[in-house]
DNA sequence: GCGTGAAGGATTGTTCAACAATCCGTCAAT
DNA sequence: ATTGACGGATTGTTGAACAATCCTTCACGC
């Protein structure tokens, strides 16, 4: 192992060191609660009252409030204060509309860079995490473990966006995910929801493997139109009812 | 003209309500030095400095820097403060590799939701924004408003992107089209960057006109992948330079 | 000369307290 | 039922204070 191998190391350590800032641990907290469904969208956050709980000051967690407001988690109403971000059904339509483009672009991009190269097929380790969460969901299911059907589902999707080999694309995605699980708690089975597509995810990877990313992008599509009418469909109704 | 009319268009100025904010107002002021290159990469903005000369305290100037933060134009370094972005050559890559994705994305978007409403050219007033960029670039380099052209050719992409119809693309491409501003000014010669690409903007226009989005997608690839080389190609040289 | 380490100043991180501005619910009046 | 005024509660913003950290400088020893 050389000298920079070892500096290549210590880069990746390096957000960890950043972490220091409290506001960003609160941020952290918070958002476990909002994305597990503890805090329901449109529940009021109040500063005195998190911030007495938490024990930081109103202007700390003022920071951890915008933090979260740019990942589109809550909403800042001037004077009224901040909420968890409620959902419409257009801003459904819209996320399912983004991701549409960022997985198929990703798919899209990667064939076009394996064009330029001449390769027939995406190499193994860069399809390493889209297989590894296709089998996360599918032992999941096998043990019955929902909850973890759904992350599986997530990081799948995710894993998709990734082969774009983009920072910023990555990061996108990763805020667009956090958005969707909002809509998710609102459901009544999200398990049930997140099941229906485990073959389907199987199936994409396998066309990627093949190197048919032709395939691959219109299976996504297919994929995402299918799964928007029904969260779209079963989201309209809980709103509907409360 | 009914009531419903009415409100629909009072909902649409809602937004400028809530600028209220003074440390949103301080974040618009700071942006526009940034984009506009009277701040230039990696100066750092202090804390007492900025918050003396414009008035105000530096819990609102932090979260002003926080808002910018997000946008990409300042990093926050910890115990250290906070500086103009300084964009690396892979940031250069990277944002091209994010605009491929969803300028493309926005085109072909348009196109499938034209072959499903069975219509064969998109309408006049989708194109509108556009074409109105077109000619706003091409009349500013008449009069060799250089400046102008270069705002004139980010309207055309933004309108571009505006295709896809989804507030998100819109938002991100407004981020993405800032962060690039910050290389323009690190160049030589930013006029003649965007000057050269006028025609191709037209040509882009026309393809879309005649309905022929496949091929204006592929056009705005190709251009894209031009501009990238190019700017690569200047910001490695600047960047050298110092 | 050169790398090491300590002292000092400057800047940021965080908290606290205070006041102004604004919103919300209540209640009375028309 | 709508309007208008009042009062409590919450947020917006400020200023000051202290701890933690960083950067510079300078002296020291090899």
């Amino acid at each position: 192992m050389t000298t920079t191998d070892w500096l290549e190391e210590l880069r990746g350590e390096r957000p960890d060191l950043g972490r220091a800032s409290t506001a960003g641990r609160v941020a952290d907290v918070l958002r476990t609660r909002i994305t597990e469904g503890h805090l329901r969208p449109g529940t009021r956050l109040s500063e005195e009252d998190i911030g007495a709980a938490l024990g930081v000051s109103r202007n700390t967690l003022r920071e951890a409030f915008r933090l979260l407001g740019h990942e589109r988690l809550l909403v800042h109403e001037f004077n009224r204060g901040v909420f968890v971000r409620r959902l419409t059904v257009d801003d459904v339509r819209d996320l399912y509309q983004v991701r549409r483009i960022l997985e198929c672009g990703a798919v899209r991009r990667l064939a076009e860079r394996l064009a330029s190269a001449a390769a027939p097929s995406p190499t193994a380790d860069l399809l390493a995490p889209v297989g590894a969460a296709v089998e996360e969901g599918e032992s999941a299911a096998a043990q019955g473990a929902w909850v973890a059907v759904g992350t599986a589902n997530m990081n799948f999707h995710q894993a998709v966006a990734d082969l774009a080999q983009s920072p910023r694309v990555t990061e996108a995605m990763d805020h667009l995910l956090a958005e969707l699980r909002l809509v998710f708690h609102v459901m009544d089975a999200p398990q049930a929801f997140h099941a229906t597509y485990l073959p389907e995810n199987r199936a994409i990877l396998e066309l990627l493997e093949a190197g048919d990313l032709a395939a691959a992008e219109s299976a996504i599509a297919t994929y995402l139109d299918a799964a928007e009418a029904q969260l779209v469909e079963a989201y309209a109704a809980a709103a509907a009812r409360g």
